[in-house]
DNA sequence: ACGCGAGTTTGCGCGACCGCAAACTCCCCC
DNA sequence: GGGGGAGTTTGCGGTCGCGCAAACTCGCGT
């Protein structure tokens, strides 16, 4: 195989203040591969084969539900570490990740995080940098879905989406990948109806334009007064 | 200050797999502290000067939105520990930790994270492991705020509660400090008045036995059936 | 080019749960 | 021992958002 250029995953966080013989060190391991829209990463429960750095697309993190209900964990961008479960001492994956839009990845072997963690600090510190940040993030939404009503939780994801991702575009920031109503319904714990709903009424005051598997949001300022706006009190 | 005993923290998950003499080098670091029901061990915002580990007592973790609304992120329970923001690369405490019940702590200062979780690898390693349950919990709850009705919510509240914190009574299982209504209705993002609603419901079909600041499982395979009977399907 | 399916829109009715309000009760403290 | 306040109970009305159903439309694949 091609050997993998450093500067490829030079400037990417997981492996901030790491020397360039460190990046090829790792690099020598990994494994990249393409996945397809809709290809499944790895499968909730599954064996903890190993872990991977997202390079290019969009990866959507779903817990699927004993009744069969699936609930959006997160969304992985560009340059973020996933699959991680070895680093907090689990075996399996707690949840599925699906590719968004064609993706391109890294992995490594679970059985090297180990010793690749502790030959490489910086790689450990960085990544529990990460799921800090993560143990956050879900605290907010656990917040967020205690104290906010709908309306509010779905303008909050849309702004959260387009901070990640978003794309200028002549109309606004776009959403960079193929979304569907029932995607935002999934990441709100609302049904695809009220979401559809939603982007309907915003459309028609101008907030956002909204179509196939596509949502650009026109206006992030008034969208932000609707998120913020008169929670419960 | 007289030394603390090794074997006062030895059995506790923190520090499994430590010799004796790396826990009388971490007792040596520490200040021991009590702290009176109602009082506040770390506010949130506020900069994350230690971290601890809890000896005894029980310990709410609260965060606060903008608008003042309260959410309760987890409880603590013996022989956990907590306020680790340093070990995630924070700076300050994402929320706020109020002791439940009269508590005896153990604290060590941030700045000495690093130093002790290098020297005694097993610390950082049932650490990560503790944060990855942690993360596992909150996407746990995310997904039931997202798919259960509050009946089920309030009913796998108690139930977590009780396997966390139980202690057995002649009338059933007694959630082993002082919890209000309201406080069971910052867990699972209910009001106060729906979740006194329920326990009254639960009580008079003898599911439960409760009053003031106090609650008790009277038969938890029945609560289990309303926590798992038909979610939204 | 066209058909089919995936994704979206919209209407209608209803029920779970909140919001407000008021009364009650127990326990703590002076 | 007797306030007083914290915690709890209960009623009532309103509404947000779900559940169900049906129609529509776009775009992909062959």
């Amino acid at each position: 195989m091609a050997a993998l250029d450093p500067s490829l995953i030079r400037d990417l966080p997981p492996f901030a203040g790491m020397a360039t013989e460190e990046l090829a060190d790792l690099l020598q391991r990994a494994r990249a591969l393409r996945q397809p829209r809709g290809a499944t990463v790895f499968e909730q429960d599954g064996e903890a084969h190993s872990f991977f750095v997202l390079l290019d697309g969009h990866i959507r993190v779903v817990r699927t539900t004993p009744e069969g209900q699936q609930v959006t964990v997160r969304y992985i961008s560009e340059g973020e570490i996933f699959g991680i479960a070895a680093a907090l001492g689990r075996t399996t994956y707690p949840a599925t990740a699906i590719a968004a839009a064609d993706c391109v990845i890294l992995a490594w072997p679970t059985a090297q995080w180990a010793e690749l963690s502790t030959r490489h600090p910086a790689l450990g510190a960085n990544t529990y940098k990460t799921v800090g940040g993560r143990l956050q993030d879900a605290h907010t939404r656990v917040v967020e879905m205690s104290t906010e009503q709908v309306e509010q939780r779905v303008a909050h994801a849309l702004l959260r989406l387009v901070n990640q991702t978003g794309r200028r575009t002549e109309d606004g920031i776009e959403i960079d990948f193929p979304i569907t109503r029932q995607d935002i319904a999934e990441m709100t714990g609302a049904t695809l109806h009220t979401v559809s709903r939603l982007l309907s009424a915003w459309e028609s005051r101008g907030l956002v334009s909204s179509g196939r598997r596509r949502v650009v949001v026109v206006d992030p300022h008034r969208l932000m007064l609707i998120a913020e706006s008169r929670e419960r009190e």
